[in-house]
DNA sequence: TAGGATCTTGCAAATTACTCGCAAGAACAA
DNA sequence: TTGTTCTTGCGAGTAATTTGCAAGATCCTA
């Protein structure tokens, strides 16, 4: 951690260490998560100093942010990130897919579209299994009932 | 748009046709740039009865939102929804791609997960055509440089 | 087609989630 | 150790929504 720091001029500091840890520990976390894990140690530490640490440990390549719905980014730590997030639109639970469930896709948008799809950085949104079912149940119910 | 509202209780106002309609003919657009469009021939509409109407509009189903970015969610109407969004992730173009790009996606999703997506509600994100080739030509640069 | 229950609107204030300016306090290279 | 430069804590500032309310509109009903 120094290293990447250091590389860019930038410092460890004790802050930077923690805010790492809890997004290490954390595995997602939105930045006031972040800052709650912190302060359950160390108190004192000030919520803008999160949101600016995330920040940089981003700009270095520790930490990578995915939107995963509303509108809050949550962070990983970026040797984690090696998963899809599938979000459920209906009870909101995060499930997670390999990559791979989307190698045939990013290379169609690279062969057809020239784009290069960064398949992690937003959320997979829809209805997860068990939600998929109860919807399916109530709309035959409700076929039957009307 | 009468009946979707009536079927819910709901009442069909001006402002709700005039957001409807700015909806419709903007294609993509913010809650701010519909009230912008709105007010350009209805001054008076306030910024929070445009949020709620979106709300509303959404809810009978007549328009979604998608998230392109950051935070803010942008509208469209229902029945234009028909492509995924494309967002570069560094000049910020939205480009499109037919639904049907994702159909296999979607299908192992489907299959192997149980998951059912919905395409259309995050952008994909990552390096449109034009700024990948800029990356990969700074890369070789850099290479030739260090 | 007037009356009234209930939904909507406009307005202002409140919230939420960040972001910024600044002075005091660390890191770290020399 | 020392000085330069980066960081932190704190408080204030923003931007984007959201909410409470009283006045106004819509639309069912008789």
């Amino acid at each position: 951690m120094a290293h990447e720091l250091h590389e860019k001029g930038l410092r460890l500091t004790p802050q930077r260490e923690l805010v790492l840890s809890a997004v290490r520990s954390l595995g997602h976390a939105t930045p006031e998560e972040v800052a709650e894990k912190v302060r359950s140690t160390h108190p004192g530490i000030n919520l803008s100093t999160v949101y600016r640490n995330l920040e940089t440990l981003e700009n270095v390549g520790l930490v990578l942010h995915t939107h995963l719905g509303h509108g809050g980014a949550t962070y990983h730590a970026a040797e984690e990130l090696t998963h899809l997030h599938l979000v459920c639109s209906d009870c909101g639970a995060i499930g997670d897919a390999p990559i791979d469930a989307a190698a045939n896709f990013v290379n169609t948008l690279s062969d057809d579209y020239g784009f290069k799809t960064d398949v992690t950085h937003f959320a997979i949104y829809g209805l997860c299994a068990k939600c998929a079912e109860k919807n399916d149940q109530k709309k035959r119910t409700d076929g039957k009932t009307k």
